[in-house]
DNA sequence: TTCAGTGTTCGGCATCAACGAACATGTTAA
DNA sequence: TTAACATGTTCGTTGATGCCGAACACTGAA
């Protein structure tokens, strides 16, 4: 990564952010001032005032004894208000449950995050295994259906960008890593009308997504459905394609028509 | 509230927090810098640059043109850490799901936070109206089947300080706002093991709740189960306390017998 | 008890967060 | 097209304050 650039940050907001995403790492045993405070290059007075403060205001719970940090619950409520706020995710999610239903597979909708699929909702189906999908990151762009349907319907220059700063890198054996194949690919998703991720991001996992536009023709995001490959019928993805396409079309007719 | 204790924070990361609080509020219309500015209190220079160093950690959005900020997907993420790193959300998620499917109705579960429940999962049942529970908030614990269920489990020391400051607001004709009568409905929830409310926080909405309790027998949280009384078969919610019960317990074993 | 580990307090210094006016931008109105 | 207005950004200046580090208090174990 070539240095994107130095905004001037302000330096005590940074360190403060530092240490939720030292606290995040720790995981569910959370972390010691002592050993957090290195981690994010403060002394420890420093630190302690800077958690502290992200503490009172929740986005840090304080566990007595021996005070261990962890993430706090105000976390969990602004980030389930980014998902309500969008009004995609809110004209989505009976969708996605729909889909679950009836196809059995986990269903997700995936945001366009320049160029790149962000999954914001999810809901799983009654397959064998549940996915665990992490909400909020950023996704394969070239190895996932989402992602082949966002770059598909992205301009050119974009996707050149995209595949510039993220590389192809092999998953499985089936990853696409040439650029010219994805082009190609790309191509075919915009023939056919969605996605195929065919054990391209993981081995057995097979995956469908579809596009959803605004009343542009920009591609905001993206419907998915997810499921192992085992548990296909003999007559492949083609029926599920077909159901994706169906449910994100809806919801593009409702983004489109409905008022804000 | 008299004014809790002013512990020192760090100026820079609370006004970065309120910003985030603002943006929160505007919704999904985001807000443009001059009408946050005032609204925190800061010179717009002054905002743009703490806005700037949370949009480049991915906790804004700044969405062009004629910037507009909104939250961004960084909260989203560490939201669902939130839910992930408590071993209590690994475990209960399945069943949670089991529960959703078996009785058609919403199940969810709380963590106790200090004596008020706060929900960190949800799974929708097939009912006919979605609820739009927020998760990762302080709910009300008097009124609530998880909230008196945490209650009933706690040292009548912490029931009494949740009463003094919390009080007991009234939201419907049922809902119970005497401490004394009360305290009397947390001694029936530890004698039949579940907490009902019917009826108490939302007219029309019954709920059901039963503890999970840690290896030294602390109520961890909660699971609940919530649905329309209209829905509801002429036996009442006995059968959905049973179903609680059941499935609570399973996950207080698994919790109490799983290392880590 | 002693000891090693923790988190907390305290003063002092230099940083830098905050300001506000001047600038650049692009949107609206005439 | 022009003009007026709104927005967000830039830029020194300055005073507040975030940061440090050593000394303190606390806890739990040997």
């Amino acid at each position: 990564m070539p240095n994107t650039e130095p905004p001037s940050l302000v330096k005590s907001v940074a360190h403060a952010l530092d240490i939720l995403d030292v606290v995040a790492r720790a995981g569910d045993s959370g972390v010691t001032l002592a050993e957090l405070a290195p981690r994010v290059g403060m002394a420890k007075s420093s630190a302690s005032a800077s958690a502290r403060t992200l503490a009172h205001y929740g986005f840090l719970h304080i566990e007595m004894p021996g005070p261990r940090f962890k993430l706090g619950f105000a976390l969990l409520r602004y980030g389930d208000q980014v998902t309500r706020q969008t009004s995609l995710g809110q004209v989505a999610l009976p969708i996605l449950h729909e889909l679950a239903e009836s196809t059995g597979l986990t269903a997700r909708l995936a945001l366009n995050d320049d160029g790149y699929p962000v999954f914001v909702e999810r809901v799983d189906g009654h397959g064998s295994v549940r996915f665990h999908a992490t909400l909020g990151q950023r996704e394969s762009p070239h190895a996932t259906g989402a992602g082949k349907v966002i770059l598909a319907y992205s301009p050119t220059p974009l996707v050149r960008r995209v595949i510039g700063e993220h590389g192809l890198p092999r998953y499985t054996d089936s990853t696409i890593t040439e650029p010219d194949a994805l082009m190609d690919e790309l191509e075919r998703v915009r023939l056919v009308g969605f996605g195929v991720d065919n054990e391209e991001e993981s081995d057995g996992v097979v995956c469908v997504g579809a596009p959803v536009f605004d009343h542009l023709g920009t591609c905001l995001g993206a419907l998915s459905l997810t499921g192992l490959k085992a548990d296909l019928a003999s007559d492949g993805v083609g029926p599920y394609g077909a159901a994706v396409m169906e449910a994100a079309q809806r919801i593009t007719r409702t983004v489109q028509g409905g008022r804000r």
